[in-house]
DNA sequence: AAAAAATAGTGACAAATGTAACTACTAATA
DNA sequence: TATTAGTAGTTACATTTGTCACTATTTTTT
C-alpha cells in the first residue's frame, strides 16, 4: 500500500512514516509538506492512500483533498489533526475524505484505520467520533444561557421560549443578546447552525 | 469473539448467524427478537459484541443500546440497518453504538466493520457515511429555492442573499415564504435545522 | 463583607423577517 | 397553442427579532 504522509510538521511526517514503515503492509512513498505538493506529488506518483494534516500553510488539507479526489479518486484520503471538531470533520467528509484521526491517537489504532480505509470501509476515530455525540454546552455560557440556545437550536421562537421557561419574552431576548455577542454571532439562525454544525 | 445478533425479522438473524459463523473467530451465541430479549441475554450470557436492528417491536434497538451500554459498557454494538438517515446514526451514535452498517452492505465488508469495532475503533459503513455528505438539495424545491436555502443554512441575512444572488430583497423573502410553506417549517432558522440536522 | 456573576425584568426603538396580493417575463410542457 | 412552472419584481403590513439602558434579586466568588 503506498502511503504518501501531508503535513506541515517535519516531526509529524517523520515520526508517522517511521512508525508506519515498521508495517511491511505499508510503504511510504513521499511526504508533502502542504496541499499543494500534495496535489503534485500525486501527479507523478502512484499513491493508493495519503494520509493529509488538515491545518497547513498553502493550501489546507482539506481544498487538497478535493482537488485530489476530484482528479484521482482511487486515492483513499485519511484526515489527520490535532483539532477534532465537528466542523471540521463534516468538511473533511464532505471533501471525500474516508476517514478521520487524531494524531493523539496510539499506533496500533492509526494503523488499522489506515488498513480498514484502504479495505474500503470510511472510518473515524473514537475521539473523533466522540465529538459528534458530546453534548453540545458551551463553557463560555452560563447554564440558563446553554439552556436557552438549546431551545433556539430546535426551533423555537422566544415567545416559546419564555412560555417554556417561565420568564418574559423580553428576558429571552436580552439572554439571546449576551449569548450572541458572547459566540460573535449575530442572529439566532447563525446560533443554530452554530448549534449542530460546529464543535 | 461472542456475537448477538438482534433482529425481528429471523430471516436476517439466520443469514447472518449462517455467514459469520464461516469466520473461526466469530461465535454467535444467541438471537434476540428485540431489544428487550437482547437486554435480558446480556444479563444472562457473556456478549462481546451486538449487532442491532433499529427498527423492533417492544423496544427497538436505540432504547436497548443506550439500556446495554449503561449495565454493561464493555459490550459494542453496531447497528444494523436499512434505514440510514442521518437521525437515526446520530442517534445511534448518542446511544452508544460504535458503528452502523447496512443490512445491504457485502458480506466481506460486514465482516471487517465487525473486526474492527471489535478492536476498539468505530466505523460506520460507506452507504451510511455517504448520507453524512451527500449534497443536500430537496427535490420539493427548485433549484433556485434550494440555493437559497443553502445560503440561509449558512447565516446569510436576506439582504446578503440578494446581494449575492443580484435579486431583490422582496424576491428572497417571498422565495423563503414559498420554501417555508413547502417544507412546512416557520422560519429561517427552522430552515437552516432542517437543513442541517435533518435529511 | 464587598464585588462579581447569574438571573429576571421593563420600555422603547430599530432592523429584520415573513405574508399577501398582485404583475411580468420566459421556458418548458401538455 | 394554452397552460404551468420558474424566476423576479413591487408595495404594504404585521410580527419577530435584536439592542440599549436601566433596575432588582440572589448566588457565588474573592
Amino acid at each position: 500500500m503506498k502511503i504518501l504522509i501531508v503535513d506541515d510538521d517535519d516531526m509529524v511526517t517523520e515520526s508517522l512514516s517511521i512508525i508506519l514503515s515498521v508495517e511491511n503492509e505499508f510503504e511510504i512513498v513521499g511526504q508533502a509538506g502542504n496541499g499543494l505538493e500534495a496535489i503534485e506529488f500525486c501527479r507523478k506518483n502512484a499513491v493508493d492512500l495519503i494520509l493529509m494534516d488538515i491545518q497547513m500553510p498553502v493550501l489546507d488539507g482539506i481544498s487538497a483533498c478535493k482537488a485530489i479526489k476530484k482528479s484521482y479518486p482511487g486515492i483513499k484520503i485519511i484526515m489527520l489533526t490535532t483539532f477534532h471538531d465537528y466542523k471540521n470533520i463534516h468538511q473533511s467528509l464532505q471533501a471525500g475524505a474516508s476517514g478521520y484521526l487524531l494524531k493523539s491517537d496510539d499506533f496500533e489504532k492509526q494503523k488499522m484505520t489506515i488498513k480498514t480505509v484502504y479495505a474500503g470501509l470510511p472510518i473515524i476515530s473514537e475521539e473523533a467520533l466522540k465529538s459528534f455525540t458530546e453534548n453540545k454546552t458551551d463553557e463560555k455560557l452560563t447554564p440558563r444561557e446553554n439552556e436557552i440556545v438549546e431551545l433556539i437550536a430546535n426551533g423555537l421562537s422566544n415567545k416559546e421560549i419564555s412560555q417554556k421557561l417561565f420568564i418574559s419574552e423580553g428576558t429571552v431576548r436580552n439572554t439571546i443578546s449576551i449569548i450572541l455577542e458572547k459566540l460573535e454571532l449575530r442572529d439566532r439562525t447563525q446560533l443554530a447552525i452554530y448549534y449542530w454544525q460546529k464543535r
